[in-house]
DNA sequence: GTCTATAAGCAGATAGAC
DNA sequence: GTCTATCTGCTTATAGAC
């Protein structure tokens, strides 16, 4: 039996957050509707910002931790992308980020969207030393994340190669 | 009066198509939601389809055709590069296909997405001679449009920058 | 804490007057 | 070709039994 949370994150990485119904939501979890309220009395915007929550946790663990590893930059970018790999499933999944920011309900999200990307564009700007290029390589990803979706699967991990070979060169 | 189709096309970039109603596309285009079925008899998802008809003219007359002309490659490269700016409006324009592929009707528009993606890509890799790093070039633009709108402007300009630089060099 | 039942309203879509 | 009025079904959300 998968975590309610998840459930939730999948089905809004899947459909989107305004194409993702209570129903869906329901069916996903296994839970009814009421039950859902139950554990979300504020409703759909909590059970998104929820999934984000379960975003941050994973993405701190695979991601964000590896930069703050002990080791050479090089090898915490290395262990940054092979997390990114993970997290992605080989360009597979969908980046929440971009469901919720897409959505009509943008303003209600944009305040912690924003913070998630920060905590990872100020942990790798670190490793950088270069907070733009930390910024350019977040964006290398999710478009990588979008044309992958459009039918081109291998962008994900050519992206990553690329990455690996060129954030720290100047 | 702005036309309907961009009226249309201007609603599904901000709301996305989920969460794009008939009301918010009425409202947009000053006709009533009878009136859009009376243009659009195959309703919403027509729409959606004419607004992405719009998006391969402008497309193909801004980012498209520079690609053909004559002059070197640099050259062409930069006329796209600077169609892109206007097309995106420096980044604050959201990308139609973006918001297409991330709804949960997806697959009733995967083909024309694709299609529209291979144009670009297409066009571009004749000039690169290298049909992966168009679309390695295509998901650096769809990022920086992502990332942009997640409340960093200024990665646009830069990505444009470093394309121009950069996508020639081997 | 999950359920059935239901509320109130909006969704996409249609009929037919003008 | 646009309108008012309407249909059906699904939406988010709630009440209250168990």
């Amino acid at each position: 039996m998968p975590d309610v949370t998840d459930a939730i994150l999948d089905t809004f990485l899947r459909d989107g957050y305004d194409g993702a119904s209570l129903s869906a939501l329901s069916a996903a979890t296994g839970l009814g509707r009421a039950s859902l309220y139950h554990r979300f009395p504020e409703g759909k915007r909590a059970m998104a910002l929820a999934a984000l929550d379960r975003v941050n946790e994973r993405f701190g663990v695979e991601v964000i931790a590896p930069l703050h590893a002990c080791g050479p930059p090089q090898e915490r970018i290395d262990a940054m992308l092979a997390g990114l790999d993970r997290f992605y499933d080989g360009g597979r999944r969908a980046c929440l980020l971009e469901r919720l920011i897409a959505s009509a309900d943008r303003d209600a999200f944009r305040r912690p969207l924003v913070a998630t990307l920060q905590a990872w564009t100020d942990a790798l700007g670190l490793v950088l030393g270069d907070a733009e290029r930390a910024v350019d390589a977040a964006a290398a990803i999710e478009g990588a994340l979008v044309v992958a979706a459009l039918g081109r699967p291998t962008v994900f991990a050519r992206t990553l190669a690329r990455l690996s070979s060129e954030i720290l060169r100047r």
